[in-house]
RNA sequence: GGCUCUGUAGCUUAAUGGAUAGAGCAUCUGACUACGGAUCAGAAGGUUAGAGGUUCGAGUCCUCUCAGAGUCACCA
């Protein structure tokens, strides 16, 4: 039991002893003490009043008197508007420091026999990862990290949208323009070279429908179809659509294609399949890059006809219902939803219906309690709607699902449009904060003896934290401005920032392990700096934060607090001197103190998927 | 139009219903010949979109208004 809930619970019984009333431990509000009042740590004793029948001080007074005298932790305490400050005994600093540093998996939560699947990234295979891709990974990434450290056993996996109308527009382009060209004839990375055959048949598409819009047919039909006073621009941006399923030649193609893959036509299933195989080269050295991996991939193509015995369970629960046509739905009304299809009238599956047939079939597969879906906030009515479906079906998993929803990343200018080049790659913006970290080393010139071979590691890594840092410190919910240039800023509140600490107090650890420095004068240390404090509340909180980030499904709370506690350390250092404190206990506390820090920000950060540096 | 989400300093953001709303960037001013200045300190910048309400206490909860986004396909 850790200071905060001893201090509930004796809060609890002052509580009851005091003033016969009955409260909840758990409810106590204790909170870090502001620095500008003297304590550890506040009890809000505002609840407690009216029980108590007397004014706030006087309650907080008694309080603070019984904690005082019954808890051995509690060296002191003062009243300020209410609210009960308390001091905290020393020797709890000393014992807790040394929990810290002989546990190195200091704030993690045992195994809990738990398990929880997380979905994420889950990309189309017509073209190469972009910005978005990377805020979804990043997110589906720590959050699987932290649920881990939460003491769950965390599948990862992702649905590869690996067939469709997508892709076949980048065969069918390859077909058509390729020339047979490879990506090792041209020397362009696999993703990005399908990637184009997707660009040049929409480019081709575009051209072929403003060129029909002026034929005959294309004026006949705006003729017929119009709505009154609206304008052929807008027509024909509506129906864009329909166009490219009735009159396309290129749309016609494309249609013709994905009916033989359908009918499995062994070229088409054979192009497809090296078209896919090179994108997924590409993935796999994007994802390499962004250091993330996952345990099970599900793809579109086995899964998009699953489903149809879920409706057939709909119907026989009375859940579903048939409509005349034949087609199968689901009424929602009455939990504030429409009615939704489930299947056809010609019995084919709809989006909903596989995303049914998938979680069954996952549920199957692994058997986890919770499942995770890493999916923009586009989406929500979707999950919504698709929860309570499986609610209604009893699937005995419906009660664990989570739709980790995240806004869409927009740039300064705006939202990035395929259509106007505006969309950031994300290899791109891979290469461009390494390129970036690695010209901040060679400024700044360190002779500190970092080689040239590694100064690419090290920017690597520093590049890397930048950017992840960047993206996660904000909550997903949250639509976020992407500014690729403070993206990659190196001060002030960013991942280099953190790193910084760390290799600072590595430096401290070489020169102990180096002179060879006795540690064991730390535990007579017991004056401490309000520096020192600081920094020992800070990592006393750390198993909270984790806690509730994984409760939350928010990395950002964990890059916040690494943040905090990165800064603290920095100003720590900045007002002590750690060598050259004025005794060896002070020197050696130090020391330790530096060394408790440095393990649990590489923790932290760590479960961002950021590494930490020796040095930088 | 219905539903959902968002609105905090010039910009990007933080704050389990608790003390004077906390940071970073940008701007201005400073810092040890010392353990690494990718650091630290200070100034300036706020009617938390607006109006009511609940509460001992509201950025946070409720109602209404305003603004922005998303969604409301037998698309995925």
């Amino acid at each position: 039991m850790n200071i905060t809930q001893q201090l509930q619970q004796a809060v609890k019984q002052a509580v009851e002893q005091l003033y016969g009333a009955e409260t909840e431990a758990v409810k106590v509000q204790v909170n870090a003490t502001p620095p500008e009042f003297t304590g550890d740590y506040s009890v809000v004793v505002f609840p407690f009043v009216k029980a108590a029948k007397k004014a706030p001080d006087a309650t907080a007074a008694e309080i603070g008197a019984f904690l005082e005298q019954h808890v051995d932790t509690v060296q002191g305490y003062n009243v300020v508007k209410g609210f009960l400050n308390l001091e905290i005994a020393p020797a709890y600093w000393q014992n807790f420091m040394e929990q810290v540093l002989s546990n190195p998996t200091f704030g993690r939560q045992p195994r809990n026999g738990r398990k929880v699947m997380v979905e994420f990234s889950s990309p189309n295979t017509n073209k190469p990862l972009h910005l978005g891709h990377i805020r979804n990974i990043l997110l589906g990434w720590s959050c699987s990290q932290i649920l881990d450290a939460a003491g769950y056993n965390v599948v990862k996996v992702q649905i590869i949208n690996d067939r469709g109308v997508a892709i076949c527009k980048s065969m069918s382009a390859w077909l058509k323009w390729g020339e047979g060209k490879t990506p090792a004839s041209t020397g362009i990375k696999s993703d990005h070279f399908v990637g184009d055959y997707y660009v040049e048949f929409e480019r081709e598409s575009k051209k072929e429908y403003e060129a029909w819009q002026n034929s005959e047919a294309g004026i006949a039909i705006f003729e017929a179809k119009h709505k009154p006073n609206q304008a052929a621009k807008d027509f024909f941006k509506d129906y864009k659509n329909k166009w490219f399923n009735d009159h396309s030649v290129l749309g016609a193609d494309v249609r013709e294609m994905l009916l033989k893959w359908e009918n499995h036509d062994p070229e088409t299933l054979a192009l497809w399949r090296q078209m896919n195989g090179w994108v997924y080269e590409g993935f796999d050295q994007t994802y390499s890059d962004l250091g993330v991996s996952f345990d099970k991939l599900y793809y579109e193509s086995n899964t998009y006809l699953l489903g149809k015995d879920i409706v057939e369970d709909g119907l026989g629960k009375q859940v579903f219902f048939r409509k005349e046509d034949g087609s199968v739905w689901v009424d929602l009304t009455d939990a504030g939803f429409d009615q939704k299809v489930v299947l056809r009238a010609d019995g084919t599956s709809v989006y909903i219906t596989q995303d049914l047939g998938t979680a069954r079939m996952r549920y199957e597969d692994f058997g986890a309690e919770k499942m995770v879906y890493v999916v923009a906030d586009e989406q929500n009515y979707h999950f919504d709607v698709l929860f309570e479906i499986l609610k209604r079906l009893e699937e005995p998993y419906a009660a664990g699902l989570y739709h980790l929803s995240y806004g869409l990343v927009e740039l300064p200018t705006g939202r990035m449009k395929t259509r106007e080049g505006t969309v950031v790659d994300a290899d791109d913006l891979i290469a461009e904060v390494r390129r970036l970290a690695l010209e901040g080393i060679k400024e700044r010139g360190e002779d500190g003896g970092i080689q040239t071979e590694a100064q690419a590691v090290v920017a690597d890594k520093i590049g890397m934290a930048a950017l992840k840092y960047f993206i996660i410190k904000v909550h997903p919910h949250k639509k976020m401005i992407f500014n690729p240039e403070e993206s990659v800023d190196l001060q002030g509140q960013t991942g280099p920032y953190i790193q910084y600490s760390y290799v600072r107090i590595n430096g401290l650890m070489q020169r102990v392990a180096r002179e060879g420095i006795d540690l064991s004068p730390a535990a007579a240390y017991s004056t401490f700096e309000p520096q020192e404090k600081e920094l020992l509340v800070a990592l006393h909180d750390y198993p909270n934060v984790l806690q509730n980030a994984a409760d939350n499904y928010d990395p950002s709370l964990v890059a916040n607090f690494c943040y905090a506690l990165a800064k603290s350390y920095h100003k720590f250092w900045h007002d002590l001197s750690v060598f050259n404190a004025a005794t060896p206990e002070a020197r050696a506390f130090r020391l330790q103190l530096s060394k408790a820090v440095g393990q649990t920000l590489q923790s932290g950060m760590r479960l961002l998927g950021i590494e930490m540096p020796e040095r930088m």
